[in-house]
DNA sequence: ACAAATAGTTAGGTTTACCTTACAATCGAT
DNA sequence: ATCGATTGTAAGGTAAACCTAACTATTTGT
């Protein structure tokens, strides 16, 4: 239960996200979205299976393991967490937010994750108090 | 002008903050803070006096070049202010308010981070809305 | 069913950032 | 001035994450 790199913990995402939408996930969509070579991919499906948290079978796609998935909605709910909060309490436009979200899920503690989604929450019952921030960047690019 | 990596980034930061109190840094002080080789430092430090970001000789020191001076600040400021709004807004012990800090600094984009920062100093005009926040968290652990 | 297209793998290479071990240079105390 | 301690460098090695080129395996269209 080693802890898996940025790296890893983009992949294991994305096969998250791409399941939602379909059965089984194939190597070269990846490559595709991540914008990397079939063999980078290659790679990357074979040490997560290694560490069992995808089940990878060739061209018979690709499955997320039990351990995988918690990893992988962890992951998630992090990037998830953190772009509301730039685009709602920051008011930030969407591809910053999310271009940023997806940096920093990989590096923040758990404390001040879990410390942010508080916040965020918080922040959310106290709508005048954003709206006043934000009122100061209407004229600001970012919006 | 290529962008500096994480740990390059970080040896600067560190040569800007040792050079605060002694008029030149020693390759061994930065290894023994890092907790790394000599061998490693050395390396790192001829490549930032490579991208002359330092002039770098031996026995007798590191000193930063003016352009090395201003990246400096840029990542000492990042570094900063999110310390200052994870402890000061979240509400968040030092140590880990550092420790984020140290890390999410190398991957946020100026767009988020001036926006954290303006909205840190928002939040410093309104103790009200961040004291009953914290109020929240007086039970709860990493205070 | 079989050729072409698509998908996946292997081999070998690069870069970054670390390591250890061994050696060289400098400093500092006597 | 010299010897020992400290500091720095060189050589060679590892691991992660990417790459390309060339290969194999599978799927798909006719």
């Amino acid at each position: 239960m080693d802890n898996l790199s940025a790296s890893l913990e983009d992949y294991l995402e994305i096969i998250c996200n791409l399941l939602e939408t379909s059965q089984s996930v194939k190597a070269v969509e990846i490559a595709k979205k991540l914008n990397i070579s079939r063999a980078s991919v290659s790679e990357a499906l074979m040490k997560l299976a290694e560490k069992d948290l995808i089940i990878y079978e060739g061209h018979k796609g690709i499955t997320i393991t039990p351990t995988g998935l918690k990893k992988a909605q962890e992951v998630i709910l992090k990037h998830r967490t953190l772009t509301t909060f730039f685009e709602n309490t920051l008011g930030l436009n969407n591809t910053i937010a999310e271009e940023n979200a997806c940096k920093i899920e990989h590096v923040i503690s758990d404390e001040v994750f879990f410390r942010i989604k508080t916040f965020q929450e918080y922040c959310e019952k106290n709508k005048k108090f954003i709206e006043d921030f934000k009122e100061g960047h209407k004229n600001t690019s970012h919006e």
